[in-house]
DNA sequence: GTCAGTGCAAACTTTTTGCAACTAC
DNA sequence: GTAGTTGCAAAAAGTTTGCACTGAC
């Protein structure tokens, strides 16, 4: 499947030339990076795998600029959780729902493709939807059990 | 609908003797301020409606540990647009999603009881929600007007 | 009286910016 | 050749932390 690599490249080539800007190596090294990332990166992340995958240095600078073409030409999504930015691909990506639990900050993700034309439909007015990202905040599977083990010892020091 | 702001402080307080943390006059004046606020803030402008409006003196660390404790406590909620925190009331406030303009950055509410009960039944399987956070991106209406216009002028330009 | 909580300043982290060197065009 | 890009280092912005002092209990 690496005609995604090669299809983003094209649209970020011809992104590039329409708003008159460099075909730089850099530019292609990053957005290639990125193309390799499974889920989320954060720009730390991707300054570690373009060292070591790629090969290619790139400064920090050079990130931070890349990444703000990258996301003014889709192919990249910018998420908030934490406090660090997160990143992801979104070219030929399905959209999905990001599960995020409060207790563990683990972030796990989710399809449903019924939600997502719900979330596709409702009417905006004026406004033109170009994407969206819901995020839903919990306890996870495991942190709940945890938490049913931990209370569960404290009853049963209380019966002592 | 002040009893908003004392059903607050009450959970507030009870949530404090639960957790055995101290009542202090700058937990509640923080508490008051925020929920004078209309709409999302962030840590300085809460720091500059504290000065001005509760005529009360915190220091930033302060707003940072009191609003871990309104976030435990579920009475506050956190956001991530942008690249600074942003936060928001979260007793008796109406669910609402968000309409975030990649054009000019501004973010806009609006309701949808059906889109919220379709997000509200879900099936996570074990992940327990608490909350949700929609964030829908686009064009606003302005934003979109105004690159109409401005398509407009150029294809003029180009005509003459 | 004790210790959690506060204010302050310093430290730390993430992101932005200014500038000299470089290179795509 | 020149203007857009890069790398570096410094600065800015946001948040966390250490420590002495204060005040809630």
């Amino acid at each position: 499947m690496d005609n995604v690599k090669d299809r983003v490249k094209q649209i970020f080539t011809e992104y590039l030339r329409i708003n008159k800007h460099r075909k730089t190596p850099e530019r292609f090294a990053i957005l290639d990076a990125i193309y390799s990332i499974d889920g989320h990166f954060d720009i730390e992340t991707l300054y570690g795998i373009m060292l070591k995958k790629e090969n290619f240095r790139v400064s920090r600078a050079t990130l931070y600029n890349t990444i703000v073409l990258l996301l003014d030409a889709k192919l990249l999504i910018k998420h908030a959780f934490g406090n660090t930015a997160q990143y992801e691909k979104s070219f030929n990506i399905e959209t999905h729902h990001h599960l995020i639990c409060t207790t563990c900050g683990r972030v796990s993700e989710f399809q449903d493709e019924e939600l997502q034309r719900d979330i596709t439909n409702v009417d905006l007015k004026k406004f033109q939807m170009s994407h969206y990202s819901l995020y839903i905040y919990g306890t996870c599977g495991r942190c709940a059990a945890a938490a049913r083990r931990k209370r569960k010892q404290i009853q049963e020091k209380e019966k002592k």
